[in-house]
RNA sequence: UGGGGUAUCGCCAAGCGGUAAGGCACGGGACUUUGACUCCCGCAUUCGUAGGUUCAAAUCCUGCUACCCCAG
């Protein structure tokens, strides 16, 4: 059974499994029902292109709704953080809660012997283990996001284009009269889509306005509403002319006090920091790679895309403490950060905070 | 009320008689299955206002208006 978005890759997922001789099931999920900021309702569209594409490649195709289980699983989840100040990344639960929980579950119950997405990573099975590795395109590996998976996960999912580039994906869709071939890469939350974030947000969280202000205290302009602002971010802020002329980027929120405190240049040595504490610690394999209080030396990403980064992790009970080679910038409490051996997805967590000296636990080891 | 100063894009700011730099903000696009970052493009026929001098003024002169500073 393979989930099909509408889009290119989980459409040849679908060719390349059935021209491999898979008896495979196409199953539209729809967990959102919300037009989007141009009155469009996107998910139509997309159903009408899964049916197209299965009508092509000859399989039958079918329709889930989860949106109950989207909300209460990943979308409270995503406004409480959002409540908290924080910064959620409401994709990584999705591929946990939903695509191979919820969707798992629903093609297992239907009899299917595996399940299919489009994501652009790899699996394979070491010693009786399932790992998940990047995928071959190492601009299109969606890994970061599948980081909260776990064996037994993993080892009822095929990803048939983690082997390929996007370019190849494209091509297969061309050649095989696909109509979707050309149809541009979704971004976005899963299942939203591409939104005016701030207009969005504020269907579902309260404006609380406060002030900006300089780390000396030095009050520069007002905010809506922290929720609405992120670390090192620039857009936005409506800040100009003030000071030397740089651009000013948020470097903290002050919760207690609901104070924005932005930065003037991109180089704040605010943002910049070599510690971390996370929490809610995932490996993908059962038996964890080293065992609790044992520094590893890996890398990491802070976020999707970033290049590695060398890092010595130490893992302790389900928290995760980092200590970066480098300078990290805008790591951000709610995100997540994701941890490889070589081309190996370890697992991963939710940052919690960070620190420009080691946290207790780190010292020493 | 005297004396002095300043008025150029939402903000900061070049310009000094030859036909409006730049930065920030903002808007659009690229990138992107989170949020961000980044990159590219756009952004004053007009220089507080009314006249005058000049072939030609934001740039010189005069009146008016506003704000600032000093004196009261």
């Amino acid at each position: 059974m393979v989930g099909m978005s509408g889009g290119v890759d989980s459409s040849v997922a679908a060719l390349l499994l059935k021209q491999q001789g898979y008896d495979v099931v196409g199953v539209f999920m729809k967990n959102w029902d919300e037009k989007d900021d141009n009155g469009v309702c996107t998910a139509t569209q997309d159903w009408q292109d899964v049916q197209d594409v299965c009508a092509i490649i000859d399989i039958p195709c079918y329709a889930v709704n989860f949106e109950k289980e989207y909300q209460d699983r990943v979308f409270a989840d995503f406004l409480a953080e959002y409540r908290r100040g924080r910064t959620p990344n409401p994709d990584v639960l999705c591929n946990r809660e939903i695509k191979f929980k919820a969707f798992l579950h629903f093609a297992m119950q239907l009899g299917a012997s595996k399940m299919a997405t489009g994501h652009f990573v790899q699996s394979e099975t070491r010693n009786g283990h399932t790992l998940l590795l990047r995928g071959a395109d190492g601009r299109k590996d969606q890994s970061y996001f599948l980081y909260m998976l776990k064996e037994a996960q993993l080892e009822k999912a095929l990803f048939p284009v983690g082997a390929m580039t996007k370019a190849q994906v494209r091509a297969i869709a061309e050649e095989n009269g696909l109509p979707v071939s050309t149809k541009k890469d979704s971004t976005g939350v899963c299942f939203i889509g591409e939104r005016n974030f701030r207009a969005f947000l504020q269907n579902y969280l309260p404006a609380k306005p406060g002030d900006m202000r300089t780390e000396d205290g030095r009050k520069v302009g007002e905010h809506i509403g922290l929720a609405y602002y992120t670390l090192g971010q620039r857009k936005g802020l409506g800040i100009g002319g003030c000071g030397d002329g740089r651009s000013w980027f948020v470097v903290a929120k002050d919760v207690a006090h609901n104070v924005l405190v932005v930065s003037q240049g991109e180089d704040s040595p605010r943002l910049f920091t070599r510690y971390a504490r996370a929490s809610q610690l995932t490996w993908i394999a059962d038996a964890p790679p080293v065992p609790d209080g044992t520094p590893l030396r890996c890398t990491v990403k802070y976020r999707y895309r970033q290049p590695d980064q060398s890092a010595t992790v130490l893992a302790w009970k389900d928290e995760l403490y980092l200590a970066a080679d480098e300078q990290q910038r805008a790591v951000t409490p709610g995100q997540s950060v994701v941890l490889y051996a070589g081309e190996v997805c370890l697992g991963g967590a939710i940052v919690e905070e960070t620190a420009n000296e080691p946290f207790a636990q780190q010292k020493n080891r």
